[in-house]
DNA sequence: GGCTGGCACTCTGACTGTTCGAGTGCCAGG
DNA sequence: CCTGGCACTCGAACAGTCAGAGTGCCAGCC
């Protein structure tokens, strides 16, 4: 276990690296941190430190910076959720106030982030498979065609063609209205196919082919939206990343246009609180020199869907822990109002 | 007017730049086009294009570039759209092919232009201004609660919350959808206000406030809506973009932000036809440096929405211009088969 | 008149050598 | 265990040099 003078090293060679993107040397430290001990003493510490792999020196008779592992202790141990000042947070709230639906919501929640970390920020829509049904609508469009909208709670619409066989009566269709949300109205998305399974028994012969379309659409739009979507912004804060430039922003770049592989790193991020992945500890080798800090967000006590950031592994981790999980509850708010 | 032998240099200088991404001299040329002439002659044409604007020198003892005014040239005069080959076209055709909805068909439109013209790609939502109603569906969620649906011929799904002071019965609710739909169905949006001004006198005074309410959200829907929206992709083709990095890219990352402007940019190119906007010719200061290459599409012969891509000036405007006319047709023939 | 080869000139980029300063590791003494 | 001192290392910055590419211009040639 390292002293706690040790950890105090960690935390400010931490906290000046970030501040200017500097390897940091023991004189510097001593000066702009009441360490109360010497340079030397500050040396001593850490090649303590480097040895434990906490920090590095890009080259030899250069300062020190941390790594992923000194980061990683930083979060873990050294520093808090830096909580926003109250002008910010009424700030917060005003703009998500204004937002007119939930691609708005989720528009303005995005640039909020982004503008406020100054990093990159990425917003899952709320998801459907964990969101109820508010409301099933059938229309018929052409003598064989249905329109099929689907309404869930956090006011996400998804529609669908069917394209039906056999002409479908507007009684048959407003039958199959009425008892279609009877069942799923309020119901939980993964409890719909057991729900629905027995409908079409209900029905004329001549008309169960097209409810067995329409049940089928149905689940398949639950399915296939199963694969959630992203909304992202602040791309431009790439250009604050590092030195090294095109190395280093064209795998984010990448990374971020491939949703799959974000969805797939928000999901990671454990179902309670937040997480923060540094560096290395992403699984996409894209996001190697970038750490990823999530939290999930809902309407209800219940996480709908996750938001967070992306940014240098050399970021305010604090500052950006405590944005990114005031916005979230925020939203979280907004949300449960509408 | 310049010889046609000047006019050939300058289009060898374009190629040769575009390709090299340096600046190319005489003796260069003269070996890589047969331009039956000495480099001296050729520095004597460089000489007069460079009077004349059209190219220019970074710095002294260097070789040309093409400035602005060169490229124009040589997109109106000189350069012909190159068709993509057989196999781009199939290609092409089974990306799209297999989309399931409008998101997917956008979706899938901008990946694939991104990828042919390895640039940054815009793609616009079907405008709802310019499109007609296929459906407006009224649904009762709660005592004072309706939802408002709004069906485009494009596919786009809009929805909206209309909070009513009172109650409104199912049948009245049944009879305004009727009388709406009969109203606005196979109508321009533009139209739709004067269709629907004298709706609300003939119900039930009891009902007139909540029909008046609905209808103010749906021409509220259409307003809001006018500011239309757009995807992006190719992101990562930035990175492509020039040596002088960091400078050039970040204005271009901020204006991909700036959904505003760049639907103001795409406005711009002319109702017909495709339209190149080179450099300064852009208004937008941040995308000075760029080119902004885009075309109308839709779905019968009339453009409902456009489409385009953002690269360097130095990028090469046949093959781009091709890709982009080429994408453009084959989303017009999608969605008018959906 | 227009094209060409030759020539002198200029400027950049790459390379080298040097210096300066920051930072380190180590050691002896408190 | 901390501290001051010292020798050492290394990279950043700077200046100087050099080669190469490219130009402009001029006189001669077709």
């Amino acid at each position: 276990m390292l002293s706690e003078r040790r950890l105090e090293v960690l935390r400010a060679i931490v906290q000046d690296y970030v501040g200017t993107e500097e390897p940091v040397g023991s004189k510097a430290l001593t000066e702009r941190h009441k360490l109360g001990v010497s340079p030397a003493t500050v040396r001593n510490d850490m090649a303590v430190l480097e040895e434990e792999g906490y920090i590095a020196q890009p080259h030899t008779s250069a300062g020190r910076i941390p790594t992923d592992k000194g980061y990683r202790l930083f979060v873990d141990k050294l520093a808090g959720v830096k909580p926003l000042s109250t002008p910010e947070r009424r700030a917060i709230q005003n703009f998500l106030d204004g937002a007119v639906d939930l691609d708005d919501v989720v528009g303005r929640t995005v640039r909020l982030l982004a503008q406020l970390t100054r990093q990159v920020a990425v917003v899952q829509y709320p998801s459907l498979t964990r969101s109820t049904v508010r409301h099933v609508e059938l229309l018929s469009l052409a003598p064989a065609r249905l329109m099929l909208v689907l309404i869930t709670d956090t006011g996400r619409v998804e529609q669908r063609m069917v394209d039906t066989q056999t002409p479908f009566g507007e009684n048959s269709l407003a039958d199959l209205r009425a008892r279609l949300n009877s069942r799923v109205v309020g119901r939980r998305f993964t409890d719909v196919p057991n729900l629905v399974q027995d409908l079409p028994e209900s029905f004329e012969i001549d008309d169960r082919a097209t409810v067995k379309a329409v049940l089928a659409t149905l689940l398949e739009t639950l399915a296939e939206e199963a694969e959630e979507r992203l909304m992202i912004g602040g791309t431009a804060n790439l250009t604050r990343f590092g030195h090294d430039f095109p190395l280093t922003i064209r795998p984010v770049l990448e990374a971020l246009e491939e949703h799959v592989v974000l969805l797939k790193l928000l999901g990671e991020a454990g179902e309670s609180g937040m997480a923060v992945r540094i560096g290395h500890e992403n699984a996409y080798e894209g996001l190697n020199s970038t750490s990823v800090v999530s939290v999930g967000y809902g309407s209800g006590g219940e996480a709908v869907a996750k938001l967070g950031v992306v940014g240098p592994t050399r970021m305010d981790y604090p500052g950006t822990m405590g944005a990114v999980r005031a916005v979230a509850r925020y939203v979280g708010q907004i949300l449960a109002e509408s």
